[in-house]
DNA sequence: AATGAATGAGAATTCATTCAT
DNA sequence: TATGAATGAATTCTCATTCAT
């Protein structure tokens, strides 16, 4: 993850933004929000707290901007699942693409699933939550009961925190992925077929 | 919630150490453990920082007492479950009395799902984790695939997060609880006979 | 030391002063004045801080009751002093048996030692020095040169540092303060014959 | 002491570490450590507590700085010493050289004397001890007895105690030094001649 | 002869943040 | 593109002391 073209041990420039959103995450997935001190991040990093504010204008700006990253491609999926068509086939998909989307974002999110009553102060969270409400949208079938409800919040929300809950549960891990999307996507059938 | 009778903010003796619990859990849940200060928990309470100490030994120490009354009814069911056949009636009827349980404290079962990273550093998140596989035990069926342990797990999890994540879905509480243990032994069932 | 003639653990009655006593002197010349804390005291005595203010006032007021049974043995020795001739002979014998009260009286005198700055002002570091200047005029010489005065201070001083400061040395301890007492003795000697 | 000419209280700009420990050995040589706190140091300062935890790491580090500059006279000492033939000469000069070093660090000095229960407790303690030993080891006799161990010893402890407690005794400084520095010689010939 | 409950004052320490350079 | 120096506000916690019972 970290180029390394060069050897001088603290003189890669340019990309020191993007460094401190890498140990930002790094840390404050491992200790929460609250616990990460922005003098703990400068000192990973062998820069000044100073510098950090150089690059962002608050401690709180630093978290907002790693969700930049993430939002953005389940933004897309939203965009693609509005435009095909309802069927079961779609939802299936939809699943499986929030997948990879996870995947690709783990540490973000596994933040997020332990960090729930930072996240409502954080502005991020109620950004979120809106995403979600759109995903779920097109997961539901049309007639809308409130069981078929929360099956497809729990196919949803098993899906993200499923990886981090079985991460002490032994066995491969994209065996416990596949796992995870068929039971999700078994779910979301069931409420598609009652 | 308070059980006192009189409204005097300074006039109730002899339980304080019960008050202290009460706030804290109240504001804990509402903010966050380390966004919640003992002097907001002392203010509200119309004592001071140092009467906390008296009470309790650290911060840490009043939220630990609060998980005190609330694993003994988990431990019970767990107890309780040993002695039954693996049957999928015994199954379901976990799930119910988990759920009852839930319901009776759920205040505390938001801060745990909300602060999930404080949990893992105050000694009591190994605790829960155990009573959560002890639990688990007993709702696995024979055939123990990957795809049957998420679907157990899943139903776990969707029914403990499910009560606070459904918050602003609209409905009568009590048909979401409803629902939501359909769903939960919806899962179970499954994997009882896959 | 202690009686102990009933078997109830808690339960001596009438010596609770002295043991509170006993304590502090032992928690003090251990940790310190500063850093001993009265919940310290009474919690190794097994009872309440409150009980120890039923039988002192303060806690300056515990330390300072020790000295009060210290300094009755150097007030008699000085009196003694006085009614002797002013020989060479006297003079040693004021040394051992200052030696004789010093070693009654350890704990209390390390406890001198290693809190003078606690001392200052604690009242009883003023009580002290003039007891110890009491002694000094008796051990002084005619001829009082700045060196002879000095003599004896350091002969007085090494007597009563000396015993903490050997700790670590190898070696009998009565051997330790055989050698002690005469060089003391040595001391006090070359000033009277100088 | 303070060797800056201007009596401004804000306006020194890159010598605040230096003016930190200046005060603190002020204040704690004075009060003992334990009574010193960092508001009053920062206060006589003129800046906040925040700014002392920017050069020091915490109120020991403060402390644990100021020996730094104490021991380095010492180790040369010893090393000098180490290459110097064992005779009276050179335990002469031993001693003649520390009562210089002793001079130089009188505060520093007199704060060890005063506040040995703290020393214990601040790793400096066990450091300088060692020290003592090294010097020590360079002023014994070859006829190494109990008795000429407590003279040389009595020796070095008379010198550092010497200062502080002839403080409130009559006559000039100069004098006293001198006195002292002859009864140490005194002690530490006789054990070499016995 | 002692306890239970509390207080007020203060301690050390940490944090996010600022700003001149 | 950073740093060095500092701040103000907060935090957890400890202590000696008090007083009604």
């Amino acid at each position: 993850m970290v180029t390394g073209s060069s050897n001088k041990p603290q003189q890669r420039r340019g990309d020191t933004r993007q460094r401190i959103q890498d140990v930002a995450l790094e840390l404050i997935a491992e200790q929460g929000y609250e616990k990460t001190s922005l003098r703990e991040i400068a000192e990973r990093l062998g820069v000044t707290k100073a510098a950090l504010y150089y690059h962002f204008k608050t401690k709180e700006d630093i978290v907002v901007s790693l969700f930049d990253d993430l939002m953005t491609p389940i933004d897309e999926l939203i965009s693609w699942a509005k435009e095909q068509p309802s069927t079961l086939e779609t939802k299936r998909e939809i699943l499986t693409r929030y997948g990879v989307a996870l995947a690709n974002a783990a540490p973000l999110f596994r933040f997020m699933q332990e960090n729930q009553a930072t996240m409502r102060e954080l502005s991020i969270g109620e950004d979120f939550k809106q995403r979600m409400t759109g995903l779920l949208d097109h997961l539901l079938p049309e007639d809308v009961t409130m069981t078929n409800r929360v099956r497809c919040f729990s196919a949803l929300f098993s899906m993200h925190a499923g990886m981090f809950v079985l991460k002490d549960v032994e066995g491969d891990l994209e065996e416990k992925r596949m796992a995870v999307l068929e039971v999700a996507t078994d779910l979301v059938t069931q409420a598609h077929r009652s």
